[in-house]
DNA sequence: TTTGCATGAATTGTATACGAATACTTACTC
DNA sequence: GAGTAAGTATTCGTATACAATTCATGCAAA
C-alpha cells in the first residue's frame, strides 16, 4: 500500500485513529514512530503531528522520553462518558428533531437503519448492528447544527467505540434497544421535540445500566479495567 | 524573557493558548511560526506540535501552506457553547455535589469567591469578576469527578472567556448573577444535588438570555461576528 | 491608473541530523 | 543460575536543511 502520492496530514490522523478505535492499535500499545514512519512512508515531522492531535483527542498518551501509547478505556470511563451521552445526545437529538422532521432522505435512511438493525440483530452480526446503531446516532446529532455539540459527540462515540466488545452478546437486550430506536424515529416524525430527547435519554440509560450487568456477570472473565 | 531552562511542551502550549484568550493573539491573528520560534526561543519542530495540540482544542485553523490562523468566536458559537453548558454545567453541578457538601475548603473557597464577585461588582471591575467567576464554575465542575466532563468544560469555559467582553458593563445582571451563585452555594451547602443541578441551569440560560439582548442592544456597534 | 505576468523573497511542509535519555545486551560476579 | 554493571543500541526531543507553495514587488502593456 501507499507506493504513490503524499497523504494529508489529516488522512494520516484519521487513519490512526482508526488503527486504534478498531483496536487494531490496542489499549496499552506503544506506538514506535519509525514503525509508523514506514507503514505511512512519511517521516517522523508529520507523524508526531498527527499523534500530538490524536494525543489531545484522548486516544493516546505521551510522557517525556518514552514515546506515545494508546490510551486503554475502563468500564469507569465508558460509564462517565454515558453519563454525558444521556444529557448530550438527547439535547443533541432534541434540537436536531425540527431539522430532520422536514428531511425525508434523512428519515428514510434513519427508518432503513432501524430495519437494518433489526436484520441484523436477528442474524447475531453484532459487528454490522454496531455500525449501523453509531450511523443512526450520528445522523441525528449531526443535524443538531451545533458544531461544538456535533465536535464533542463524534469524540465520545469513537471512545465508546473503543470499548464495545464485538464479543458481547445481549439477544435480549438488542431486541429493546431496536424497538428504541424505532421509537425515537416516531418522535422525530411526529415532530415531537421532548419526546425525542427522552427517548434518547432513556435509550442511552438502558444501554449503560444493561453493559453494567454484563460486565458484572462477566466479571470473572475480565474486571473493571480492559486490558 | 526566557534566557535559560529549556520550556516543556505543555507549557508551551498552555502559554500560546493564554495569549489567545487573554485576546492577546487576537481572532484572525496569523501565528508566524518564526516568530512564535523567536518569543519562546524554540525551534519550529515543538512550536507546531503545540499549535497543532490548539489546533485540535478548536482555537486555531490551519490550512495547507498558509500556515496558522486564530480561530474567530462569533455570538453564534457562543448560544451554541452556552445551550451545552446549560445542561453539562448543571450536570457537573449535581454530580459534584455530595463531594463539596462535605469539603469544608472547597466551600469555604465558593463563598468566599461569592462573596469577592458581590464586591467587585459593586467596583465594577468586571475583569476581576469574570476571573473569580471562572473560578467559582471550575471548582463546582473539577469536583464532579468525571474527567470526560472536566476536559470537555474546561475547552468550553476558555473559549466563552474569549467572547466575553471585559467592554461589557451590565450593573443589573451582575447583581442578579451574583444573587444565583449565592443560590448555588446554597443548594450545595444543603447537599440538594437537584437543587444545584437547576439553579446551575437557571444561572446559565439568564447568562445567555442576557448576553443576547445585550449584543443586540449594541448592534450598532459590533454586529454578529465579533472580529 | 489598472491589469497582467514574472521573478524573487518569505513561509510552510517534510525530511534529515544530532544530542539526550532510555532500553537492551552482554559479561561478570556471587 | 540470578543479579548487577557497563557499554552499546535504539528511540525520542529538538534543531536544522531542503523542497514546495504562496505572497509581494516591479515592470510592461492596455
Amino acid at each position: 500500500m501507499s507506493t504513490g502520492e503524499k497523504i494529508a496530514l489529516k488522512d494520516l490522523c484519521d487513519s490512526i485513529r482508526m488503527e486504534i478505535v478498531s483496536r487494531n492499535f490496542p489499549p496499552g500499545m506503544k506506538l514506535s514512530e519509525q514503525i509508523l514512519c514506514s507503514r505511512w512512508n512519511v517521516s517522523r515531522t508529520p507523524i508526531r503531528e498527527a499523534l500530538r492531535h490524536l494525543e489531545s483527542e484522548g486516544f493516546i498518551s505521551s510522557s517525556k522520553h518514552k514515546g506515545f501509547v494508546v490510551t486503554s478505556i475502563s468500564m469507569h470511563d465508558v460509564e462517565q462518558i454515558y453519563t454525558i451521552m444521556i444529557n448530550l445526545d438527547s439535547l443533541a437529538a432534541r434540537l436536531a428533531t425540527p431539522f430532520i422532521a422536514r428531511d425525508a432522505k434523512k428519515l428514510e435512511r434513519l427508518r432503513a437503519l432501524c430495519e437494518e438493525m433489526q436484520g441484523l440483530c436477528g442474524m447475531k452480526d453484532i459487528e454490522g448492528y454496531m455500525r449501523k446503531n453509531l450511523e443512526f446516532h450520528s445522523i441525528i446529532f449531526r443535524a443538531s447544527e451545533n458544531r461544538w455539540i456535533i465536535k464533542i459527540l463524534e469524540n465520545l462515540h469513537s471512545h465508546t467505540n473503543r470499548f464495545i466488545l464485538k464479543a458481547l452478546y445481549i439477544p435480549r437486550r438488542m431486541d429493546e434497544s431496536v424497538q428504541e430506536h424505532f421509537e425515537v424515529l416516531r418522535c422525530i416524525e411526529k415532530g415531537d421535540e421532548r419526546g425525542v430527547e427522552k427517548a434518547i435519554a432513556v435509550h442511552f440509560s438502558r444501554s449503560l445500566g444493561d453493559l453494567k450487568n454484563e460486565i458484572e456477570l462477566s466479571a470473572p472473565l475480565r474486571t473493571k479495567e480492559m486490558d
